[in-house]
DNA sequence: CTTGACTCCGTACCATGGTACGGAACCTAT
DNA sequence: ATAGGTTCCGTACCATGGTACGGAGTCAAG
């Protein structure tokens, strides 16, 4: 497939993509003719890297962990510490997302139009 | 009280509280002597400031929810708007981060040093 | 009344994760 | 074989959210 199916494939720009291969986390495979031809390899590591992002791992985490994917026992060590960290990471952060929902709700409430009360935007995140 | 004393009471840096200034989120009180003096409002402001942002809301966003903070009806409408966009946003990013994290314990658990199987890091996204 | 810390302000710089530009080469369908 | 769309590649630019610098002024404690 070209650069341009690639990055269709994987729902990004080929502007993307090229980003991606100048951050080491795509190949950039020889020209066939005189186009490059990606595998269904690449398309692998480019849902991986988004997949990473949604998880929160930074474009440099996520290249390392592509690194460490073809790697023996060190890298199986640090993967897993990886993943445990970022773990952690979600964990609080879901904790502090659930909050943020809960005082949306309250926002969101307290400024119904059918409501005459008070609006009180900053209070109702308790600050 | 200073700058100082208002990032140290915000757990930020006084360059923060300078930038935050410059994006009008929090004021600049006029001199009293040499020195600006900042009250409890503008801790307030700071600290809803850092709360939005945990909520996901942009600078700009945060911005707009301070102004309409003192609005009327129009206000309100517009609050609650935002918060409900901001909710069902964080309802999705909720879900993500749970199937994040439900990848990285597979990741761990397949990586963990006991185990003598194959540590698939892109596999364990199911990529 | 000096010394050291803090403040003020403009400006510059930074990291992250892209997005755009533009000219040359190439590929495909008519 | 030629036009229109892609690709290639280097380089430039962008938004967001800060962080740092540097010189002049100010304040507080000894």
């Amino acid at each position: 497939m070209t650069i341009g199916a690639l990055a269709k494939a994987g729902v990004v720009g080929v502007e993307t993509i090229r980003f991606y291969q100048r951050k080491g986390l795509i190949g950039t495979p020889t020209r066939e003719g005189g186009v490059r031809r990606y595998g269904s390899e690449d398309l692998r590591r480019l849902r991986f890297v988004r997949q990473g992002q949604t998880a929160g791992f930074t474009l440099a985490e996520i290249g390392e962990l592509l690194e460490l994917d073809a790697g023996g026992d060190r890298a199986r060590t640090r993967a897993r510490e990886l993943a445990i960290l970022r773990m952690r990471a979600l964990d609080q952060r879901i904790a502090e997302l659930r909050l943020a929902r809960a005082a949306l709700e309250k926002l969101a409430r307290e400024c119904s139009a059918s409501d005459a009360g008070p609006c009180p935007i900053l209070a109702s995140f308790n600050v």
